[in-house]
DNA sequence: GCGCTTAAGTGAAACGCTTAACCACTGAGG
DNA sequence: CCTCAGTGGTTAAGCGTTTCACTTAAGCGC
């Protein structure tokens, strides 16, 4: 009623050849029909324009061969290039994946979730803004969920994938000390700062290991306040510019995400600082653009195109009810030596 | 069958409270019904906890309050924040947005802005690949479409929300000619190049008007293969290094988007030029990175915000059934001026 | 020519909701 | 007193597939 202009149903078809709609239903799926039959159907369907209705698919066998993601964050540079990369490896396997953006509204995250699970997802990927939440067991129960970033830790998940953070600050921080820096200033992102995110308690302790004397600031990714934070942080000051007699900038920022790291060129160049000389700057994302900075940033690669492809691997080994080796993926740093970080002076 | 753990149904919701299934249906939308038993039906409800299945209700209505957003390429930075800023816009009219991505493949486009129709989104905004394609007439049919960017010049679409690319390159070369340009080089995008996007006859056509000495090079949008193209531009050789004696490098260059520009600025870095002073680089888009780059790009700044509100008010327009004044929104251009373009030396 | 298996189809019941059409009742207007 | 127009609800017919359970006919060894 709502949509006059009727497609073709699969009734129609059935009375074009004098079949029975389950025979047509079958030989579309090439199931359990002779050869000939099937042939017939085919041309029929062809020749009437028929495509099955997903909808009605979806309601009579709870499955639409689609796969939803759900960012927890749009607005993040970082998981525009996740999502992106993901679609492209789902869409790879012949798999549509529908992206949701809950705007890093923990609330919404569990609603659209749970939307995504009624519109009979066969699986849901997610970049979880509160990975800890409670309302993730009862979504996991009604599809495989597969996680990226943080694991679920009160559902029985599909899958995760995972960054060894740990690794990443050690080799971070290794890498800053043997440049010899020996303070370094730390920018981690704010946001529900949750007993599955210790990464400021890893900061710490590699600091400690490795004889450094780390400052944590918590930092928004949002580049205009991460650019306002960054100006405090490189001037001591919250107007940016630097009064004759401040205590001397830091010599090396560590930012947790590359989009921080933005924020601190951006102020850098304000105050009259250049990136590569005066100040190292390091990065934990590797996002394209960081390569065509001045000078490029030195950042965390963790290899966006496997972790989709892990993360839509996991996805569809659940859906397809195929048990899997390791449902953990850790994925390993690898550190993308550019130009930004250099010996202090 | 395939989902084990069963939601509540509207019928149990019905035998609990005594009435019909169609008196719960209309109760809980608010029609047709007393206070009294819708009072008793939402109750009843939420004890049982049920929620409408969002499938079944699709196929006896016809109806999601979903949109569809359908981007031509996700890679693209520019799309990446569109999408983001539409998905925001529609959330925050209480409709969800299924984003999908075409990954630059104009016939993917189709099938997936088919298989949206399929799905019965309200609305469907779509960054087409191919603006021109037959297929789009046919459904535009099944669902009322919005389009950005582009018309879709071969069906009848619910509303439009265009640039005025005429009025921005405009803004753009006579600002350089203001600068003192008077040879300008300009990196318009690849890909289908329809009638329906002359940006390079209007180019020509505004530095002739202009008197300037306009060379207009195709570019790719990726960051990594927009670099090579710089380089190759800002040198004249296609390994990076500017031979002693070579043809001097343009002194502005102006791009198409903003990511075109990000490959300038690196290419210029490689070739120790100083973007800002020894060569001007003028973006298309303002992206947020854009303003953190060093020197900040100069570029135009279209609104962004403003077109996901007009995109999404359109389409929520159309499917509400209501007219709407214009169908077709042109975005005027606003020159970002900030320090990327200076006088040639 | 008899049971027995298998292949090819059929009929009809889901799936969970919406909605047109109808019905019984109440009170008001004539 | 009879009709007429609401209310508040019910019945039942879809929406377009899938899939279970069942029939029918053919194939086969003996």
């Amino acid at each position: 009623m709502a949509r006059p202009n009727k497609r073709t149903t699969l009734r129609e078809v059935a009375e074009a050849t004098g079949l029975s709609t389950a025979a047509v239903s079958y030989a579309l799926r090439g199931k359990h029909v002779s050869k000939e039959t099937e042939e017939r159907v085919r041309k029929a369907a062809a020749e009437l324009g028929y495509e099955a209705d997903p909808i009605a698919r979806a309601l009579a066998s709870g499955r639409t061969s689609t796969v939803g993601v759900l960012a927890g964050d749009l607005q993040d540079l970082w998981q525009q290039q996740l999502m992106a990369a993901i679609g492209r490896e789902l869409l790879a396997g012949d798999r549509y994946a529908l992206i949701l953006d809950a705007g890093g509204d923990p609330e919404r995250e569990l609603v659209l979730a749970k939307q995504l699970r009624d519109q009979r997802v066969d699986g849901l990927l997610v970049s979880p803004v509160d990975p800890s939440a409670e309302g993730w067991a009862a979504i996991a129960e009604g599809v495989p969920v597969v996680s990226i970033g943080d694991a679920l830790s009160r559902a029985r998940t599909a899958g995760e994938v995972l960054f060894d953070n740990r690794a990443g600050i050690d080799a971070v921080l290794d890498y800053l000390r043997g440049l010899g820096h020996r303070q370094i200033t730390v920018l981690t992102p704010t946001g529900p700062s949750t007993p599955d995110r210790p990464a400021d308690v890893y900061v710490r302790e590699a600091a400690d290991r490795l004889g450094i004397d780390a400052q944590v600031l918590p930092c928004p990714q949002e580049l205009g306040e991460a650019t306002a934070v960054a100006r405090r942080v490189l001037t001591n000051t919250p107007d940016g510019r630097r009064p004759a007699g401040a205590l001397p900038p830091p010599a090396a920022v560590f930012c947790f995400s590359d989009s921080i790291a933005y924020g601190v060129y951006a102020a850098a160049a304000e105050a009259g600082l250049t990136v590569g000389r005066d100040l190292s700057v390091v990065g934990f994302d590797d996002h394209p653009v960081s390569r065509v900075l001045t000078p490029p940033l030195t950042t965390v690669d963790w290899g966006l195109g496997e972790i989709a492809k892990e993360a839509a691997r996991l996805a569809v080994a659940a859906i397809e009810g195929r048990r899997v080796r390791r449902k953990r993926i850790l994925c390993a740093p690898r550190l993308s030596e550019r130009g930004s970080a250099v010996a202090p002076r």
